[in-house]
DNA sequence: CAGATTACCAAGCAAGCGCTTGGTTTGTAA
DNA sequence: TTACAAACCAAGCGCTTGCTTGGTAATCTG
């Protein structure tokens, strides 16, 4: 099953075939290669090729759109980690399935709207900043639980609150350094990745 | 000694009381939370309280402002660091040491600009770019040195150019959460770090 | 085919931006 | 006191920004 033509056609994220979604692609693009504020509504519309003004037809503003990434992106990689999570047996299984995800995420298809998620956050207004939070919770609760698990397995030392932040700065780091046709693949990036999350041997 | 007043002497670093100073203190601090490109000269102006014009009879250019910012706090946290490696004696050491004064810089005093000099890369040009990468490599040999030392004395698993990296970020995002008011010190902190650094038992 | 709705263009407005200019004040030293 | 440079102000220029407007073309629906 896929995930991603089920949420389209549920209205939860938007068919990158459409104009919105046209928009949307070539918005993260730039607001990840040249930042938000640097970013002009001028670019976006010679991206997508049409005219800065028809812009605001799908949007109602240059901020909408921003948030409009952000939620998209988040909706879909809390779906995606729910259905990878849920085949999986061990914790330490259910940690691996969280790390590939996200690194998934940030280096694959969807890395730019995943960067613009990560690193854009101040250029949203704060009631926007308020509803992406809530969004993710669900995410994060994902992974507390599966670190907590972990924790109790012995497979991990310290507090894994703070072990959970660690890994958000490693993992979101990747994606300004890490490149996919490298020397070093994303599996065996996940594997050093889970190497550093848990303590014992593999 | 203090290296902070030596720098200073040798004109390596402004004086935080000269005008110049005070600019580049509250440049750093607003760069930090607006962001380079909402921040405007007349936001900065008003918050040194002079007028918008008055700031280009200390720097060029707004570029140039963020540019000091990032040269003069790389300069001043290799200076520390080399300091605070030359008492230490083993691999371990070396690295929890790293791991402190890094934490420093991010958390303490110089946060702001820290801050700044990890997230606000894209903003400036190409050739000011340039300059701030070769600055960069000397840190960065420090650490990779310690590094380096640590995976001979066996202490880590990996590649310790990826295990740098992850920690870069670790450390890096943890501006965006760590209180030092809060329930953990900063030495609680860099005791965790290096756990998730070190493979076996503290 | 008629009618409505959606998608877009061409032009430009008001506001804010980085930065410049010409002149005034302040500090320093002979 | 005089001379001079550094520090700053008041005003505003030229340009870019996000966004609006009035109208036209394309697409869908019955």
């Amino acid at each position: 099953m896929n995930s991603l033509a089920q949420m389209i056609q549920d209205g939860k994220i938007t068919d990158p075939g459409s104009a919105r979604g046209k928009l949307l692609g070539c918005a993260a693009y730039l607001f990840k290669v040249k930042g938000y504020e640097r970013t002009t509504v001028r670019d976006l519309a010679s991206a997508v090729g049409i005219q800065s003004g028809s812009i605001f037809h799908h949007f109602k503003s240059k901020e909408e759109i921003l948030f409009a990434v952000m939620e998209e992106t988040i909706q879909f990689i809390t779906a995606k980690m729910e259905e990878a999570l849920a085949g999986a047996t061990s914790p330490r299984e259910r940690l691996l399935i969280l790390i590939r995800c996200e690194l998934e995420s940030i280096l694959g298809g969807t890395g730019d709207a995943m960067t613009v998620l990560v690193y854009e956050w101040r250029s949203l207004s704060e009631p926007n900043q308020k509803k992406i939070l809530k969004l993710r919770d669900r995410y994060e609760g994902l992974w507390m639980s599966a670190l907590r698990g972990a924790s109790d397995a012995g497979l991990t030392v310290g507090d894994p609150f703070i072990l959970r932040r660690f890994l958000t700065g490693a993992l979101s780091w990747t994606i300004t350094w890490f490149r996919p046709d490298g020397s070093v693949t994303l599996d065996e990036l996940a594997e050093q990745a889970l190497l550093l999350a848990i303590k014992g041997q593999s």
